[in-house]
DNA sequence: TCAGAGTTTTCGGCTATCCTAAAATCACCG
DNA sequence: CGGTGATTTTAGGATAGCCGAAAACTCTGA
């Protein structure tokens, strides 16, 4: 009763919950890559199953049992992330395409393992928290880069781990967690923002800057510098 | 069309098939602990896709292709066997669970990662060979320790890893790749053998002594030792 | 308020893998 | 040669996931 697809629909409900309120079915169908009417099954199994309550036509949630099942794969997902970069010098991109699969065959004995090996991490090479082994995380009070304004300085927490793409892309710019970031300017229209990180300039897009989480938000001093 | 279950049957099959001869399919039922009537239908299937011949109630025969499937699985388990008890200290008696779980969703470039950070080695923690690359493997020339005869000596090369709770037997016996082991008796019927193995002298029955593999035996002086 | 448009669910069907039980085949022995 | 026990295959069924398309529902804008 707990196969890699439940793990799977759990992982992504709980990760679409994050931005609040229930999940629709149509959002985990796009990020499984699955039909819609597939999902509706399998909700109705795991809502049998007591692992999420489901009010048809509104959406998902899930349950404590649910919640603690998708924090066990997650933790198991970001510790192997952090070990393949560690200890076995997976590059950055490629980390979170193995942990996809192997999150689902490590036994709790070789997590501990592994955690031990890392020296109990707190956070996987995207700067996403790893849930310890009772399964607290602390959700990190980070906003998208994407809604910052020009003139504000900040610090990466966090970037998207999904798109290995992206991800190269990132590091190309040098984006990558605890990286130091300052908006320059932000073309309206949601158009592109320029940044200046670690002394150097580039732009990026809105859509790109979205997956690009930062905290410790602070104004900068480009204004004065504008002013005549 | 190569499912973890089509992994595992070819796996198996070239396993059963190092003895030489045909392969039944009641002897691959009990290896996958599943029903004889499942391995005719898996059988069927294999056979479409001509990894391997099949003779009805006669056995069955891996192809080339089968084969290179098979031995591509077996590098797998064995590098991660090895990896794991050499880079992460898991315990003799249990690599072999979970090898056989991450056997399956190791990628080529994670596999070459492992074999390079173990410095290419050319057996598993159990004394079996670990495929190169290419995918050649050379099947020791070894013998069962239970077909030994009072008075002959020989080195471990090799031990059944199958089964957890006899690797820990063995382990206590001093039994690993490498010893050297003297028979110092074997009693009729079946019965069991005394052993010399590094200093020790202990006993082991016939059915366990058939999981060690021995190779360059030699006379060894006992008879002179016994003679008055 | 009610007609699309968009979303969600239902429905029938498919594949992979497994099981049990009955039928077919083989192998051996008197 | 034929019967009998063991092995193997066939047959019918189950479960887990998936899909496409039709039906049901919700939401929004006039």
């Amino acid at each position: 009763m707990r196969t890699q697809a439940v793990e799977d629909y759990l992982k992504v409900i709980y990760d679409l919950s994050r931005g609040g309120g229930p999940v629709t079915t149509s959002s985990i169908a796009v990020r499984l890559s699955v039909a819609p009417g597939t999902v509706t099954g399998m909700v109705k199994k795991l809502s049998a199953l007591k692992l999420l309550s489901h009010e048809s036509y509104r959406g998902v949630m899930l349950t404590e049992a649910g919640r603690r099942i998708a924090l066990e794969v997650i933790r198991h997902h970001r510790l192997v992330e952090r070990y393949l970069f560690e200890a076995m010098d997976v590059p950055w991109d490629r980390v979170h395409a193995e942990a996809e699969k192997w999150e689902h065959v490590l036994s709790e004995e070789l997590e501990d393992r592994m955690d031990e090996i890392l020296g109990n991490p707190t956070t996987d090479p995207h700067g996403s928290p790893i849930p310890t082994r009772d399964l607290e995380v602390e959700e990190s009070e980070s906003e998208a880069l994407a809604s910052l304004a020009a003139g504000q300085r900040a610090t990466v927490s966090e970037v998207g781990d999904e798109d290995s793409a992206m991800l190269r892309y990132f590091a190309e710019l040098g984006l990558f967690p605890e990286a130091g970031v300052e908006v320059l300017s932000v073309a309206p229209f949601n158009g592109p923002m320029t940044l200046r990180v670690s002394g150097e300039e580039c732009a990026i897009g809105r859509q790109a800057a979205e997956h690009v989480y930062v905290t410790d938000i602070r104004e900068g001093e480009v204004e004065d510098e504008l002013a005549p």
